[in-house]
DNA sequence: TCCATATTTCGATGATTATCGAATCATGGA
DNA sequence: TCCATGATTCGATAATCATCGAAATATGGA
């Protein structure tokens, strides 16, 4: 994992909304959420919302599928992942460390190829 | 763990030499290093270096202590692993998750009150 | 085709951030 | 006390970011 790739999905979640808006996908599960459903639950204007998904989606940390109108988010798990173990990588000197891997991620979110 | 404390650990985290300089603290362990030694193995002029150390210590991120004329800075594996668990706290709704705790911290690393 | 719904893009504005040299502060030794 | 060293604070500048209404785009149904 690069090092800018890493910078960008920090910059991602350092931000309040989308903070809120990361921890709602991971708490959905694969299944997702409809943008609008999410505009209504953090109480963002769309286009407001629109701009913190774009910046989620680029950064690799959710992914997008259409289902009729709707636009479904849903997080991706292999991302956060390699992002959790990079930043613990060769923590103490290898000493006493694990992978951070708090979430299994083979089960039916097999849409990237993280 | 409050969600303003964990957008100032990640936008802490969300820039290209704290993100290295967090890196190298980590894999130093808790023995940590000087602000000097930092500052000659990123190739950051000090003044630079002391902004960012300023900023990861204000996020809690790590710690500071004097040995001398210098001063020693060290990675706070505590908050680091709180800051994991938050962002997969109920990873997809409670189902196939764990707690993430990469590096134990239970060590000679007790300094924060974690 | 025409309309309603779901969502994104555009554009302007205000706020926050990174940078680094110069000046300042703190510590330890002579 | 005086000096050298290690590190931080100050100040100015350039760049990036968040916000939200209005306009534009895509989909599905009548």
């Amino acid at each position: 994992m690069e090092s800018e790739t890493v910078v960008r999905a920090l910059s991602a979640l350092a931000q309040e909304h989308r903070l809120s808006l990361f921890r709602l996908l991971v708490q959905a599960g694969p299944d997702g959420l409809a943008a609008g459903a999410i505009a209504e639950a953090l109480g963002v204007p769309a286009s407001s919302l629109s701009f913190h998904l774009a910046q989620l989606t680029n950064a690799g940390l959710i992914a997008q599928r259409r289902d009729g109108r709707s636009l479904i988010y849903s997080a991706d798990y292999g991302a956060m992942n390699a992002l959790l173990g990079f930043l613990m990588e060769n923590c103490c000197g290898g000493a006493m460390c694990a992978p951070a891997a708090p979430c299994d991620t083979k089960d039916k979110n097999e849409r990237t190829a993280a």
